[in-house]
DNA sequence: TAAATACCTGTAGTGACTATAGGTTCAAGA
DNA sequence: TCTTGAACCTATAGTCACTACAGGTATTTA
């Protein structure tokens, strides 16, 4: 058994967060101590972990909520954990295209630029005038 | 004069979005009706303009914020303006990498998963061991 | 003039935490 | 055994950039 401190170094996960996660029911309460401090075990820790690869793969906690629920069955088929993944797969996708387009639209913006002063600076004119910009960054 | 509907409409922006704008200071406060309504003009339109393409290129309030108050400075040299521009383009750069290394890592979770159920499921086991993630995935 | 629409303020909610305050428990050294 | 300091507890508020709602007032149109 140990405490949420060394569960959270156990996972780099912060007190605060372990904590967060078992208010809104993601991590299920853990034992106590006789002085009401939290005791956790291994299921624990391995769910927590569970929790934070997700996390760090940028799954929602509602996704992750989904996916620990579908892990409980292990008799099920696979089928449903692979659909919400390839859909997050997609989301990350789109994001990832629409900063390309930011990216590129600022490097435009960058290098319309000669410099001097601010008047004629050509980043707050593209800024300022929404027509000069040609791409659509969402 | 006009509405804050009509600006609404003239800029794509919610009135909410604009009466908050008004209340953190990004948008001046405006003449009002006999009947206590906001009232714009032009220069109001041409600044919320300002605001919503610095926001569509993923500028942050803050940043917005330091661009404006260059920007009312015609005749100052628009290196701050360039520096504050590049530094947000690299950290567009950066989250299109994280968001990159994130695709593959999905992508190979599922590459993984040969189907079947859910004890044998690729994705959930990598999702419980991080050992198996050869990836940083920040 | 009446009804429909748009507007007003103030407050609370979103997601995923993080930070703080004010108090309690635990573990290690004397 | 006692003391000290670190770690823990709960509850609440703050972050960002809005969005939504409630309950009331102004304006516009028929």
């Amino acid at each position: 058994m140990f405490s949420i401190g060394d569960l959270a170094g156990a996972t780099g996960c912060k007190a605060e967060t372990i904590r967060y996660y078992e208010k809104i029911g993601l991590m299920p309460p853990p034992a106590r101590s006789a002085g009401n401090q939290r005791r956790y075990g291994k299921r624990h820790r391995d769910r927590l972990r569970f929790i934070r690869h997700s996390r760090e793969l940028g799954f929602s906690i509602e996704a992750i909520r989904a996916l620990l629920s579908l892990a409980d069955h292990d008799h099920q088929d696979c089928a449903a954990v692979d659909a919400l993944t390839r859909h997050h797969r997609q989301d990350v996708e789109a994001r990832i295209h629409s900063l390309e387009a930011l990216r590129d639209e600022l490097d435009r913006m960058l290098r319309d630029c000669a410099g001097g002063d601010i008047a004629h600076c050509g980043v707050i004119q593209t800024l300022a005038d929404h027509g000069r910009c040609d791409s659509e960054h969402i």
